[in-house]
DNA sequence: TCCATATTTCCATAATAATAAAACTATGGA
DNA sequence: TCCATAGTTTTATTATTATGGAAATATGGA
């Protein structure tokens, strides 16, 4: 990952409105949550909610697939890991002190309750 | 950290040059960077790079410790450290599958050479 | 077909951030 | 004391981003 493309991915997570997304479908897993319920959640109004949602898919960090009316996000695990790992690398000289990360692998092994 | 301040730190890193700066010293290590040797290695005019110095360094993701007439610029790892933790902290349901960071904790015992 | 709902796009406005020239402030050396 | 250097602050300008009302576009159900 080159520093532009990670700085792109850094600016759309430095945003309240699109952290706070971000995160919720992190919690949320592969079950993702329904645009309006995101909205709902934060008290952000369509349009507003529309525009960060957008953000963070063109830039790979969630991803919506439309189920009958509903929009359905999902958070791009895959994403983060790169970007943590682009994070901790060439840390202390290229001894990578920080962690790499394995992340949220697991995650698919989860029940879709 | 509670997502507001989260934002903010991601936002500093979220700019090419900030990234830049910020990676530059983070690989440095404890013998960090004088300021213009910066601005040098990035090309920045140092207005510039003065602006982005003080951006980094009011959100604690970097310090400056003057030397005679040069500053010298130091990653301040904890605080990456804390982001990378609330990044990977409650994925999967509080299930915590991303790595929880040690961090450059052992950076300390490098040499200062 | 008509309506209600979910979501997006369009648009104008407001707010914020980035840039760098010019002027200013140390600091050390001659 | 004077000069050169390192860095910051001031300032103006430009560029970018965020916001949300209004209108548009699906989609499914009555």
């Amino acid at each position: 990952m080159e520093t532009l493309n990670a700085a792109e991915l850094l600016a759309a997570l430095g945003h309240e409105s699109r952290l706070g997304i971000f995160r919720l479908l992190v919690e949320a897993g592969p079950e993702g949550i329904i645009a309006s319920a995101i909205g709902e959640k934060l008290g952000l109004p369509a349009p507003t909610l529309s525009f960060h949602l957008a953000h963070l898919s063109r830039v790979g960090l969630i991803r919506g697939q439309k189920e009958s009316r509903f929009i359905r996000y999902l958070a791009e695990y895959a994403t983060m890991e790169d970007l943590i790992a682009f994070l901790t690398s060439n840390c202390c000289q290229g001894r990578a002190c920080l962690p790499k990360t394995s992340a949220c692998s697991n995650i698919e092994k989860r029940s879709t309750t």
